[in-house]
DNA sequence: GACCAGGCACATC
DNA sequence: GATGTGCATGGT
């Protein structure tokens, strides 16, 4: 369960207001960032399957091997041989696992979809992230990406930068396990998919920033913040 | 050459 | 349920 919620931090301070400051404060600092990065809602689902536990460039390279072949779209992604898709999607790794997450969803989005990501939209989103959990590959994390940034679903995104910002906050402890690192943002946030896309994205451009102080150390920012130090 | 990067499933205990 | 392991590339 989410011990952390409402719990009083320092300066008196509780979750809600801290949460929201550590929001202003990003956006103040890095600017709207209207994620993803992609030109389709199926190009995110994309991206989200091939960057699991890899570096986006190494993505990035194998999005452009699928976009030369104009293999974008799930009817052409889903004709073409798991041999062809695995040497297109090489650059992201792991990418015989990979072939079969994505023929694994292209099977569930035809089977259930008719191949449309459009028709999932009008669903509940607790009912598509039941579906979407149930394909062989996707776990939590994914599952939220394709939610939130291809579907606009409000639903936040855990990932390695959000785990490493919310444990240098204090927000989660080490032990803290997906859902109630989720549960943390979700319960001290409104339920708004521009404001949980904007958030995450957030953290992600921090985590990747050059900034002089350690990326990770988002205590740092907010202090120097605070002094009126960039 | 070692280490790391926006996970996940599966086996084992 | 917790932990260990396999899956693989490209950048630093």
């Amino acid at each position: 369960m989410n011990v952390l919620a409402g719990k009083k931090l320092r300066h008196g301070e509780n979750l809600r207001s801290k949460l929201l400051e550590v929001f202003s404060i990003l956006y103040k600092i890095y600017g709207p960032q209207s994620w993803w990065p992609a030109d389709s809602n199926f190009e995110v689902v994309v991206g989200a399957i091939l960057t699991q536990n890899t570096n986006w460039s190494n993505v990035e390279k194998a999005i452009v091997n699928l976009k030369r072949e104009n293999l974008l779209r799930p009817l052409a992604l889903r004709n073409i041989s798991t041999k062809k898709l695995a040497a297109l999607i090489r650059p992201s790794g792991y990418y015989n696992v990979k072939t079969k997450r994505l023929k694994n969803f292209l099977d569930f989005l035809f089977t259930r979809y008719g191949g449309k990501l459009a028709k999932m939209k009008p669903n509940a989103l607790l009912t598509l992230r039941r579906e979407i959990l149930d394909i062989n590959g996707i776990g939590r994390e994914t599952a939220d990406s394709i939610l939130l940034y291809a579907l606009e679903k409000p639903i936040f995104v855990i990932d390695a930068y959000t785990r490493r910002i919310a444990l240098c906050l204090g927000l989660i402890c080490k032990e803290s396990r997906y859902d109630d690192m989720q549960a943390i943002f979700m319960q001290n946030l409104p339920h708004n998919a521009r404001l949980f896309n904007e958030y995450h994205a957030l953290i992600v451009a921090h985590s990747k920033s050059a900034c002089r102080i350690k990326p990770d150390c988002l205590r740092c920012v907010l202090h120097n913040e605070k002094r009126g130090i960039r």
